[in-house]
DNA sequence: CCGAGGATCATCT
DNA sequence: GATGATCCTCGGT
């Protein structure tokens, strides 16, 4: 069963633990590719490292849009990143989606990264938006439609809690959280 | 295993 | 003109 709108329209922080176990699906022509959500983080008003705490610019305008929302943008040249916003609209918090457990359409994915391993195909932010081909195209979505979505899974096991990935400011938050010994978490 | 460095460009100052 | 919510490769240990 598809998540609603009502599942994002939560609290961020509250909606970073609750996505994990839940199951991202990227629909396309060529078929279907799915992954368990095992890794989040949140990024919220008043938090440095939120690419909306200076305001709505070009880049970051999905996140100012209504909960499940999709907010991709484009890092580092080459790379994208996907984040579902959250919490009520206009106020600009998402969650960023940092790994994937591959459960569908696992040879859509090795053709679009080029590889073989599964440790490798979903586990980082850009790498499973490569993967999935989650690129500039979807931002601004919404996942209540049909070409990307997320299906409720398993109730989550354990859940660490720690700092995010790859931030100079915000460091000190505890705002990363991923399923505990699962092996496609992308840091320890 | 680990760290350093480069790739590469849209966005914002 | 500098930077970045990253990833890959290469060289050393």
């Amino acid at each position: 069963m598809k998540l609603d709108r009502q599942f994002y329209a939560a609290p961020t922080l509250r909606v970073a633990r609750s996505l994990l176990g839940q199951v991202l699906v990227r629909r396309s022509p060529q078929g279907d590719r799915a992954g368990i959500i095992v890794e989040t983080e949140a990024y919220t008003q008043n938090d440095p490292a939120c690419h909306a705490s200076r305001g709505k610019t070009r880049r970051n305008a999905a996140m100012f849009g209504p909960a499940g929302t999709a907010y991709v943008y484009f890092i580092y040249g080459m790379h994208y990143c996907f984040n579902v916003v959250t919490a009520r609209e206009g106020i600009g918090e998402a969650v960023l989606i940092r790994a994937l457990e591959p459960i569908t359409g696992i040879p859509l994915m090795e053709e679009a990264r080029g590889l073989t391993d599964g440790k490798l195909l979903c586990s980082g932010p850009a790498r499973l938006c490569q993967a999935l081909d989650i690129t500039a195209a979807l931002d601004g979505v919404s996942l209540t439609g049909e070409t990307l979505f997320i299906l409720a899974g398993s109730q989550p096991q354990s859940i660490v809690t720690a700092s995010r990935i790859g931030i100079s400011a915000g460091q000190d938050l505890q705002y990363r959280f991923y399923l505990s010994g699962n092996k496609f978490v992308s840091k320890k």
